[in-house]
This record gives C-alpha cells, sequence and structure tokens, in this order.
DNA sequence: GATAACGTAGAA
DNA sequence: TTCTACGTTATC
C-alpha cells in the first residue's frame, strides 16, 4: 500500500528506465517549509462552529495563544494575508481543492438554472474524495469536469457540514477581497497592485515594470512535475544543464510554466476569480496539466 | 512558439 | 562559496 503515483506520463522519456513515483513529500525541505503549510487535517482538525470573522482576519491575541502550542517551535498564526503568500497564492485555494475533494465544500451555482450543475459539483467532488485515485489517474478532463468548469456559475460558497470553513461572498471584503469587473480580487491588488505583485515574489520586469528588484518565484512542490524524483537526463534541459541551468522539463513545475499576467494569473496571485470557478480552473488545469504532459 | 544561453536569486 | 534553477533575452 503506497501512497506514490506514477506521473511518468507516455511521452515521458525516462518511462522505460525510472521508477518514477510521486513522493507525496514535495522533493525539497524548503518545499516543505515554504508552501502550503497547513494540510487537510489542519483545516479539518480545528473547526471553530461559530467563527469569528473578524477573528478570523485579525486574530485576537488570546486565539493567537490558542493556536501555537506552548513548547513547540513559534511558527506565524495563520492570518488572512499569510493565506495568499504562497508563491501560488494558494493557501486558501489549497485549503478549498482539498475540502472539495473531501467532500467538505461544494461550489454552488447562483441561479436556480444552475442548481443541478452544483449539485453535480458537489456531487463530483464527493466522487472525487471516494475515488481520489481516479482523480490522478483520469487526469481530471472528463465531460463532467468540463461542463463544471464552464458553467460559469456564481460566488454562492456554501461550506458543507458545518459552518467553520467561512466561505462566504459577504466574508470577502471583510477578508479584503472587493469586486472589480465582474472578479473578486484582493483589495490590495487596487491601488498597490504592482508594488502587491512584486511583494509575493513577482518581478517588476515581469510585470512590465521595469528590471530592478528581481525575485524568483518558488516552485509550488506539489504538481506532479514538481513530485518527480528523478531528472530524465535525455530532454534538452537535462542534456544541457551546464549551460542551460534549467531543471528537467518533466520536473519544471506547472505553476512556473505559466506567464505571469497570463490566464489564470491574476486569480491566483489576488485570490479568487469566483467568475467561472476559476479558482477551481487553475488546479482543474494542474490536474489535467500532469495528466496531459506526462 | 520553441529553444538556447546567460544573469543571478536563493538555498545549502 | 557553490550549486540549483527561475527569469529574461536572443535566436531560430
Amino acid at each position: 500500500m503506497s501512497t506514490a503515483v506514477d506521473i511518468a506520463g507516455p511521452s515521458s522519456p525516462d518511462q522505460a528506465h525510472s521508477s518514477a513515483k510521486i513522493p507525496n513529500e514535495p522533493l525539497r525541505p524548503s518545499l516543505k517549509r515554504s508552501n502550503h503549510p497547513y494540510s487537510l487535517s489542519h483545516y479539518i482538525s480545528t473547526p471553530s462552529p461559530a467563527v469569528d470573522v473578524k477573528g478570523l482576519i485579525q486574530p485576537s491575541p488570546a486565539q493567537q495563544r490558542a493556536a501555537q502550542p506552548a513548547h513547540t517551535k513559534p511558527r506565524r498564526a495563520p492570518s488572512w494575508p499569510d493565506m495568499w503568500e504562497s508563491p501560488s497564492g494558494l493557501h486558501l485555494a489549497h485549503a478549498a481543492e482539498l475540502l472539495m475533494r473531501a467532500g467538505l465544500l461544494a461550489l454552488t451555482p447562483a441561479t436556480t438554472e444552475q442548481a443541478g450543475l452544483g449539485a453535480q459539483s458537489s456531487q463530483t467532488a464527493k466522487r472525487e474524495a471516494a475515488d481520489p485515485k481516479g482523480d490522478e489517474e483520469g487526469g481530471g478532463s472528463g465531460p463532467e469536469e468540463e461542463e463544471e468548469d464552464s458553467s460559469g456559475c456564481g460566488a454562492d460558497f456554501q461550506p458543507f457540514l458545518g459552518a467553520w470553513f467561512p466561505f462566504s461572498p459577504a466574508l470577502f471584503p471583510l477578508a479584503g477581497f472587493q469586486m472589480g469587473g465582474g472578479h473578486w480580487r484582493s483589495a490590495a491588488m487596487g491601488a498597490e497592485g504592482i508594488e502587491g505583485l512584486v511583494a509575493e515574489g513577482y518581478s517588476p520586469g515581469s510585470l512590465g515594470g521595469g528590471s530592478g528588484g528581481r525575485r524568483k518565484r518558488k516552485r509550488c512542490g506539489e504538481c506532479v512535475p514538481c513530485r518527480r524524483q528523478t531528472n530524465c537526463e535525455q530532454c534538452s534541459s537535462c542534456r544541457n544543464r551546464k549551460r542551460g541551468h534549467q531543471i528537467c522539463k518533466y520536473r519544471k513545475c506547472e505553476e512556473l510554466k505559466r506567464k505571469p499576467g497570463g490566464p489564470g494569473f491574476e486569480s491566483r496571485v489576488s485570490g479568487f476569480d469566483l467568475r467561472g470557478s476559476d479558482f477551481t480552473l487553475g488546479l482543474a488545469q494542474e490536474r489535467s496539466n500532469g495528466a496531459l504532459d506526462g
């Protein structure tokens, strides 16, 4: 009973001679540190039936103390800004994805017309939870998923199984999000848009703001390529490592393949793009990319 | 658009 | 200091 998943796709050159398995742990220790510090169990094991929204946004000292065991190494309490801090901007979206997989959270459509789809979404989520293997191996490109992605469902988050996960449109303004152009976006993206991105590690150059102060994005550590353990040693990047300075093509993080400013970027950086469930679309793309790339 | 080459940020 | 690998630019 292994949790490893075979991620060597059909086009993977090392398929024949490599036991390419995806460890559940990210490849590099630093990735374990820097990304998604809260696993599904974290979100599930810390239910708070009556969530104090203000407390979430600005935890009280008592809450901060409660969140930190006395004799463990102090760890930054999960504040809302921290939720969006990862290079992929997905602490929160990551949590949502995990929850959906576990059947604890479902996106429901805004209109009754779409109610069927919404039910389908939650059923799909539950099915995925019940059959995660199918999710991984099937590539997530089935017709149901496509329908789900293109349904353009509204911003009506409905937490299931209790109100401990405070996803409600009403909370987004409280959490620093604002509606603009049909998108929910971080309020910080308004006035300090570029600065916000730069602060999160996106270079001004890549954002069209010059060439100074460049910062690297980090690998997400969780996508299929990131979980590859071995270089293929056959791709151009591997063969030309000395001069190319590039990681093996088959280990190139899906997140980093996306051009900053490209599709999905804004939603990932600024938070959720609730129009069309883009925040799940990115993850669905991640899954399908992994399946298609091989 | 894909690839190669290089500069350099960030980690070890 | 060394190494890895991201970001950018040049070239095809």
